[in-house]
DNA sequence: ACCCAGGGTCATA
DNA sequence: TATGACCATGGG
C-alpha cells in the first residue's frame, strides 16, 4: 500500500504551527490579553467567563466594582443571593457564585494572591484545579495569564482549528495537546500568551467548520478554505 | 425563533 | 471512559 492509513488529504502542505502564529498576528495584530488589572481580578474573570461572552463578564465585574466586592474578603462575606445578584449578566450565576466563593475560599487558605505567585507552576495548576469549578482551561488561563507561567491553554476553538488543518485528531485529551504545543512552541509566555488570545478572539473567522472556513489569515492553508 | 459564547460538574451506563 | 443533563444571560 502506498496510500497510508490517514485521512485522504493530499499532500497537504501544512503551515507549522509557528507560521500559523505569525500569520494570525500580522493579520490581527497583538491582542493585549488579559483585559482587567490585578492578579485577582484575572482569576476572578477566568471563572465568570466560562462558556461565556466576555462582553457579559464584564458587566458583573462593573457590578462587583461597583459594590466594592472584587477582592477575596468581600466575596466570602457576601451571601450567595448577593453574590449571584452581582454576576447575573454574566449567566450560570448561581453556579459561578458558588465557585468564587469556592477558589476564594481556596486562595485565602493558601495565604493570598502573593503566597499563590511563590509555588512553582505545577503546584499552582494542581491547586487550581483541586478548587471545585476550576476545569484544566480556567486553571490554565489564570496560570498563564494571571501569573505569567508558560502552559498552552486548550479550548474548543484550538480543537476544531488544528484538527481542521490537520495536525491533530482532535480527541486527544486536553493533557495531551497542552504538552504537544507547549513542546512545539515554549516555553514561551509571551507566545503562549499571544497564540491562544488570537485563537479565542478570532476563533470564529479562523477556518470555521460551519459553515465552511472564513476569509481569514489561515485561508489558503486551510483545506476547507473557499476559492 | 434559533444559535452561540474565552467550561465544568455530576449522574448514569 | 464516555455520553447527557444542567447551569442562564445577552448579542447576532
Amino acid at each position: 500500500m502506498t496510500s497510508s492509513p490517514r485521512k485522504n488529504r493530499k499532500s497537504k502542505p501544512r503551515a507549522s504551527l509557528r507560521q500559523i502564529y505569525r500569520r494570525l498576528l500580522a493579520a490581527h495584530g497583538p491582542q493585549h490579553w488579559w483585559p482587567g488589572g490585578s492578579r485577582f481580578e484575572i482569576m476572578v474573570g477566568a471563572v465568570l467567563t466560562q462558556n461565556t461572552a466576555w462582553t457579559n463578564v464584564e458587566r458583573a465585574v462593573a457590578n462587583l466594582k461597583r459594590a466594592k466586592a472584587l477582592s477575596p474578603p468581600a466575596i466570602l462575606r457576601a451571601s450567595p443571593k448577593r453574590l449571584a445578584g452581582w454576576l447575573r449578566p454574566s449567566g450560570y450565576f448561581n453556579v459561578k457564585a458558588k465557585r468564587l466563593k469556592a477558589m476564594c475560599h481556596w486562595l485565602v487558605e493558601q495565604g493570598g494572591v502573593r503566597s499563590l505567585a511563590r509555588l512553582n507552576t505545577h503546584d499552582l495548576r494542581a491547586g487550581l484545579l483541586s478548587v471545585n469549578g476550576i476545569g484544566p482551561e480556567t486553571a490554565d488561563d489564570i496560570v498563564l495569564y494571571a501569573f505569567e507561567r508558560p502552559v498552552f491553554v486548550i479550548d474548543a476553538y484550538t480543537r476544531r482549528i488544528f484538527a481542521r488543518l490537520g495536525h491533530i485528531r482532535g480527541d486527544e485529551g486536553y493533557e495531551t495537546l497542552r504538552h504537544l504545543f507547549e513542546n512545539i512552541l515554549g516555553p514561551d509566555v509571551p507566545v503562549f500568551n499571544e497564540y491562544h488570545a488570537l485563537i479565542v478572539a478570532h476563533g470564529k473567522d479562523i477556518c470555521r467548520v460551519k459553515p465552511r472556513c472564513a476569509e481569514c489569515a489561515l485561508a489558503r492553508s486551510c483545506p476547507g478554505a473557499v476559492k
